[in-house]
RNA sequence: GUCCGGUUCGUCUAGGGGUUAGGACACCGCCCUUUCACGGCGGCAACACGGGUUCAAAUCCCGUACCGGAUACCA
């Protein structure tokens, strides 16, 4: 039998990172078993649902390359054959009609509200003390007809236990006593969750059900649906939780966007880094591996590999450095530098165009470097050294700049101190643009507190311009290492001075690459203009 | 309250009778360097507690504590 499995949120809100870790799961068993990954949006509760919810949570798949090997499936399109269910349960005497007036619901604290009544209970509740359970079918029957309002319950055995194997959390044992004869259709004919979900599950041929643990007690009532119904239940698996710092479970309410995946792609991140981070929360393959393609994923995805315990989604609100999780971000900033040029090329330009940083001339064919780019081989993923160490790749003179060959040496350039795609527009944003911002602190750092820099940079720069001005010099690494180092002796100061003032100056910013590289990519002309600019030290 | 589950460095984790308890992130130090959040080297740092079984327990058993989940005519 092929497997199947399916993601099933709710759309009652964007896509949660928790939610996110169950579909990966769950695709990764699909895709290892050879099955199928299917998706269904369970949006039965009126209320609570809407449109956009089910778009944000469509577009967070795709982002995150999970998409439905089947078409969607909209839970509320099966209302009838879920009433149908209930009404046979009815029928067969499996289950019976409930004229209890519904309470009223107590909305402000649920969740209080039921703690409660079960504490109050103390424990010695008998779950089948309904009055209307033990009903004449004629009564029953009777007052139904009657136009009287009622629920369906599932009936429930006083004495035995469901049982399954879980496939993460081993042998689940619970006695029927412990579960009550629980609502299959609403009084107003809304059918009810658990029976929804069994219905849906053996309609849609699930053989295995991938899910948070928050599911586990549903798993015991859900048994006993499929049962009464005399279907064939799946394999079921529970995945441990993803806590926030403090232990608390997740939250959209109290955590706010730092669960929402749609946080993550907005701020820079690529998908197969927050795949690769997601898939170690709660999941090992027993080795020392960190960095995990998607192929590797799925080869070495079990669900033996899934631990029973939850795992801390750390960070530090308020901390604009840790705003999320270290290790995520420190993957993702391993996957911008690391993985292949070619397959990150795509990203930065997207980010650059957002920000009206791209030129039509990066993307002109042509020349060698961009070839030898392009046929690099992508299957390789230490390819940052490779790309490095390649003589044909970093040998070639300085392309033109503001071509394409050029804008790719730049971004490889660049790349190694990056976290986010974000930095191409921000830290970055002075290699394509004149127009870009000084860090006051790299200002202060390497200009204010060298006040001499004020009159000597706009000198270097005419040193440059003697220089190189005719062409007849090569602007490059070699030779501005010449003319800097004879202009630092003459002046009797440190190279550093020199060097940092001109990187503050040229980037805006106090960190990048080798200077000499810098001056090389900047190009001549914009290193004079900008080594003459006052701007910053305005 | 009851049921279910958990507890190895700050965090993610490896290890499941004999290990100097390993790795990653973060942090700290040193090196490289004109700077740097790259890179290299090194450091700090953990088996919740109490009993038992055993020649030997982080590992097996029992108990305790603490944490989490569940307990709806929500999903």
């Amino acid at each position: 039998m092929t497997v199947r499995v399916r993601f099933a949120p709710s759309p009652t809100g964007y896509l949660h990172v928790g939610a996110t870790r169950s579909a990966l799961f769950n695709y990764l068993y699909a895709r290892k078993k050879g099955g199928k990954f299917l998706l269904r949006i369970e949006d039965t509760d009126l209320a609570r649902s809407t449109d956009e919810s089910t778009r944000s949570i469509l577009e967070g798949l795709a982002w995150i390359g999970l998409e439905p090997d089947e078409a969607i499936v909209f839970q509320s399109n099966n209302a009838d054959k879920h009433r149908a269910a209930a009404k046979q349960l009815l029928d067969e005497g499996k289950a019976y009609r409930d004229f209890t007036p519904k309470a009223a619901p107590n909305n402000a604290n649920v969740k209080d509200a039921i703690k409660d009544r079960a504490r109050a209970a103390q424990g010695v509740k008998n779950m089948r003390d309904n009055e209307y359970r033990e009903l004449s079918k004629e009564e029953s029957d009777a007052r139904a007809a009657a136009g009287e309002p009622f629920a369906i319950r599932l009936k429930v055995s006083e004495i035995g236990k469901t049982s399954f194997e879980d496939g993460v959390f081993g042998l689940q044992e619970r006695q029927y006593a412990e579960t009550e004869d629980l609502v299959l259709l609403r009084s107003d004919g809304h059918p009810l969750y658990n029976l929804a979900v069994v219905c849906d599950d053996i309609e849609m041929e699930i053989t295995d059900v991938i899910r948070g643990q928050d599911h586990l007690t549903n798993t015991h009532k859900q048994i006993l649906i499929y049962e009464a119904l005399g279907a064939a239940k799946p394999n079921f698996a529970h995945l441990p939780l993803i806590l926030a710092p403090g232990g608390k479970k997740l939250s959209k309410r109290i955590h706010g966007e730092i669960v929402s995946l749609t946080t993550y792609r907005d701020a820079g991140f690529l998908a197969a880094a927050f795949r690769n981070f997601l898939a170690l929360m709660g999941w090992s393959a027993g080795e020392e591996q960190e960095i995990y393609s998607l192929d590797e994923l799925i080869g070495k995805f079990s669900l033996a590999g899934v631990h029973r315990s939850s795992a801390i989604f750390n960070y530090e609100p308020g901390n604009p450095k840790r705003w999320t999780d270290d290790k995520l971000i420190w993957m993702n900033a391993e996957y911008i530098r690391t993985m292949p040029l070619a397959q990150l090329l795509p990203f930065v330009k997207t980010e650059l165009k957002a920000n009206k940083l791209w030129r039509d001339e990066y993307d002109e064919e042509g020349a060698a470097l961009t070839s030898t780019i392009d046929s690099t081989d992508s299957q390789a993923f230490q390819s940052h050294t490779e790309i490095a160490d390649r003589p044909e790749a970093i040998a070639l003179d300085l392309p033109e700049i503001g071509s394409r060959d050029w804008n790719v040496k730049t971004v490889d350039l660049i790349r190694t101190r990056f976290f986010t795609l974000k930095d191409f527009s921000g830290q970055g944003r002075a290699y394509f643009s004149e127009d870009f911002d000084f860090d006051p602190a790299a200002v202060d750092k390497n200009l204010r507190k060298f006040p001499d820099l004020q009159h000597w940079l706009p000198e270097l720069a005419d040193r440059f311009e003697a220089a190189f001005g005719d062409g007849s010099r090569v602007f490059n690494e070699v030779n501005i290492e010449d003319v800097v180092k004879a202009f630092t002796e003459e002046k009797t100061t440190k190279l550093g001075v020199i060097m940092n003032g001109a990187r503050a100056l040229l980037t805006g910013v106090a960190v990048g690459p080798s200077m000499l590289t810098v001056f090389e990519i900047i190009g001549l002309e914009r290193t004079i203009m900008r080594l003459k600019s006052q701007v910053a030290w305005n």
